[in-house]
DNA sequence: TAATATCCGTTTGGTAGCAAACGAAATTGA
DNA sequence: TCAATTTCGTTTGCTACCAAACGGATATTA
């Protein structure tokens, strides 16, 4: 008598299970991660290819442009902190929207070392225009979850974020 | 009378709420689709400095061998399907993991465009003591979660991962 | 002060990632 | 049979990403 396979699972996930099936292994803890990882693949490409090619922005310098938007000007270390980005990364970012237009250095007067990052009147008419568009692609993105399933997967992943962030 | 923040949000998308709370956002699934990333690259910031550094495995590349482990031997461009990466990138961690001998490529007579990679020897050593500690990872980044909140986790992005493939 | 330490953003050197162009090898079709 | 097309994996040119080294600027301490 046929057992039929489980029809949650994605074919990857199946095979893995019966190969590697008879190991003491975590397979709820391995399925969670491993979706995590694959989803955030799929999302990330989904809006670059989609809204963001039009702008000719990357997800990191929409990020960017998103974080200065929400919270103002920053200094480059609290930007690549908020972007979640190191800041030698950041510095490249920065230079690739800077030549775009988008947004702009300005040397602190007090304290040389720093730099503060400012959208400029483009970026800021950039992510103005594409930030709706974005939502929009978020909504498809999620749109086969209702909004309870929505709020509970964004709080499921804030305890995987916390759990994973605290070395 | 002070109204208390929602504790279930992170200090950003508290912000978020206050910056942009008054336009007509799609916020549940911006946090949902926002949360996805972030937890990713937790996911696997702290999984590449733990358990991989050990092996000088990037996370394409212990993917890469994952995949050749449970599958067994398998053509480029397969490989790259099964990995989710292009098969120009796919070059460049099979060549990686070639100089570290954990794969190898071998010509296929029948048909000369065609390369099977495979695990070495060492390969199959090294994912085979590999893979058990990064389960232990996996388990403990997940860790705050019941049983049943995994498996929803993980059911709850293959639909993210369905909706957000299908262009 | 002057010497030392710390802090800040950039640079460097490496892997990773993509799309598109490429060349060799099949396959198709006339 | 042979020209055109398709199918492979690699290469190219670009951005992104990190850690670590760097060098200038500020703080600290003697």
């Amino acid at each position: 008598m046929q057992q039929r396979a489980d029809p949650r699972l994605l074919d990857a996930e199946r095979l893995t299970q019966e190969r590697l099936g008879d190991r003491p292994l975590d397979f709820d803890s391995m399925l969670a991660v491993s979706n995590i990882y694959r989803a955030a693949t799929a999302v990330r490409r989904r809006a670059e290819k989609g809204v963001l090619s039009e702008f000719g922005l990357s997800w990191g310098g929409f990020t960017t442009l998103w974080v200065l938007w929400v919270w103002g000007e920053m200094q480059s270390a609290d930007l690549a902190e908020e972007c979640d980005l190191s800041k030698g990364t950041l510095t490249g970012v920065v230079k690739t929207l800077e030549k775009r237009g988008f947004v702009q250095r300005t040397a602190v007067e007090a304290d040389r070392r720093k730099v503060i990052v400012s959208l400029t009147d483009a970026g800021l008419d950039a992510i103005e225009q594409l930030f709706p568009r974005f939502n929009l692609y978020e909504g498809e993105m999620v749109g086969d979850l209702s909004t309870s399933e929505k709020q509970a997967l964004a709080e499921l992943l804030r305890r995987v974020i916390v759990a994973a962030g605290s070395d």
